[in-house]
Formats: C-alpha cells, sequence, structure tokens
DNA sequence: ATAAATGCAAATATTTTGCAAGCGC
DNA sequence: GCGCTTGCAAAATATTTGCATTTAT
C-alpha cells in the first residue's frame, strides 16, 4: 500500500473520529497503519505481529474493539474462513470475490468484473449498500485429483 | 422442508458415505434430518436442542465433525456474521444472497436472479465450483436513522 | 475382527467483559 | 476534570483433540 493511500484511509478514520466525537488515540492510527501495511489476508495474531514489530504493544481487547471500529468504517473486512478468522484491508481493494476450496481451505481472490457489476448496480430497498464479499466453494484442482485417486484405489 | 426433500437429502447422504465407505451411523442421519427441519440460519447450540427435543443425544465433538462432513457435501453452509457462527441447510436453498447490517447486525435474505445468474454461469479455471454466498455490506434504515439523530444531537 | 465413529473430558483457541488506570479533549 | 479508551486478567464461548469405548461393516 502506496504512503499516499494511507494517508487518505487515516484522514477517513480521522474525520469519523471528530465527528461522531471520539478519541484520536494513538492505538486507533498504529492499528490502521498496521492494517493497511499487511497483504491480503490476515489473522489478528499476525496483525499484533506486525504492531510489535513496530515496537507498538496494544492489548487483546483494543485489537478488537478497533477491528470492530475499523469494519464499521468499512476499513476492514473480516472473513470466516475454514482456516479460521482473517481480516483484510479493504478501502483500495475491489476484489472482493474470493474461492474457496472446501476440501484443502485454500483461497484464491479472483476478478470477475461481471459480477461485481452485477452487484454494485444492485439497487436495494432501505438499506445503505458500502461493500460486499463473495465466496465461491467448490473443490480445486488438486483436492480434486486426489479425490479421484482415492476413490479408484478403493 | 418437505419429506419428500428430507428422503432426497437423505439419499445423497446415503450415497456419499456408501461410495466412500464411510459408516451409516444413526447420529449423521438424525443430524441431518435436524438441520433439515430447521428453518433459516441456526447456532450449534439450536441445533444440539432441536436434537435433544427429538430425544437424540450427540456429543459436541460429533456435531463439530458431522457439520464439517455436510459443509464438504454442500449439504450444509456455514456463515460467519456479526453475532457469532450459523449454518443453515443449503440444498434446496437458492438465495445464497445475504443484506447485512453491519450496525445491528441484522441479517436479511434476498433474491437477486441477475446476480444469481451472473455467479452461475461463471466459468473457473481448474475449480470445481459447487456454490456460493454473497454477503452485501451496508446500513440498515433504522440503524441510519438512528446515526442521523445521534449526529443531529450533538 | 477390524477400523471407523462416538462420547467424554481436557486442552486450546477465540472473544468478551469488568474494573482500575491513563489520557485526549 | 470529565469520561472515553486502554490494559489487564478473568470469564465466557467456541472449537479441537486424545483416548477409551462402541459399533457398522
Amino acid at each position: 500500500m502506496t504512503e499516499k493511500n494511507k494517508a487518505k484511509v487515516r484522514e477517513i478514520l480521522d474525520t469519523y473520529l471528530e465527528c461522531n466525537h471520539h478519541r484520536k488515540t494513538p492505538e486507533r492510527y498504529a492499528v490502521l497503519d498496521a492494517v493497511y501495511s499487511i497483504d491480503g489476508h490476515f489473522t489478528l495474531e499476525e496483525l499484533d505481529a506486525e504492531l510489535t514489530k513496530r515496537n507498538f504493544r496494544v492489548s487483546r481487547a483494543t485489537l478488537y474493539n478497533t477491528m470492530h471500529l475499523f469494519i464499521e468504517l468499512r476499513l476492514v473486512m473480516r472473513h470466516s474462513l475454514v482456516d479460521g478468522t482473517k481480516y483484510e484491508a479493504c478501502y483500495y481493494n475491489d476484489s472482493h470475490i474470493h474461492q474457496v476450496c472446501s476440501v484443502c481451505g485454500q483461497v484464491t481472490e479472483i476478478n470477475v468484473p461481471a459480477v461485481t457489476a452485477a452487484v454494485n448496480d444492485l439497487k436495494l430497498q432501505r438499506f445503505r449498500k458500502d461493500t460486499f464479499a463473495l465466496y465461491i466453494y467448490g473443490v480445486c484442482s488438486t483436492c480434486q485429483a486426489k479425490l479421484t485417486r482415492k476413490k479408484n484405489d478403493k
């Protein structure tokens, strides 16, 4: 993530905290920066490691609180995949389509403009649409091969 | 869920267990039946309650094991929403689009044929696509009204 | 008879909570 | 100074695991 983009999300947080009379604590900015420095999905544990690497220690409670805040602000997306809960910076990310193998748990982000457009064009009643996540479940070719082999063995 | 449809999913489980030389335990059929008797999303706790109501007791471990199996078989879908993990019978269910309010957590299932078609038409490389789940995040009108009111108060 | 599946209980992992202390406004 | 936010530690939940026992094949 470029510095310019990090500045932009920092500004979004800034504006929100000011408008809603919440505090601009160093923790919130440090966590945001860490989040936007990690590429792709990450666990809470990994986020904590990133912060430690930067010599910034936050408590578990604050980490959870802050992630909840960021999710409400659409700065972070939470995914619950086969191998546990993962987070992801989502402000500069319009690839919300995940291909998930339910055998091995492997997740691949894919880009499908037609689907993205269909979702974005969607008009919802009494609902302010902000973002979306699409999970396509199936079996990857590697696992498919293993399954076929296993069946033949028997 | 009609009895006819329950019979159909039971048959799917049956065929799978036979072909793969796994055991047809009473637990597996009892859990499947309970799953397909509950309407909409449910927690593990609620599933356990349904089984207890039917005088069928299964251990926590078996419940988790069985749900994992059903998920692989596409008989069950697992959702991780704001208010925790939810499961859902999914074999006779093609409404996989969820509208999720990130403030109150309310989930509404919606039907959008255009989007469903776009996803179903999708061709993926080296991946056997089975099913999908789409989550559209935003703010419901009730929460939106509350937020606006709060902002005006200040 | 054999191996897979279950139950149980303990271990682990994950998330929330209450309260005292710290600090942004 | 006020009261939101944090850290801490404990509590509450959720999920997995090892092992003895049961049971489907």
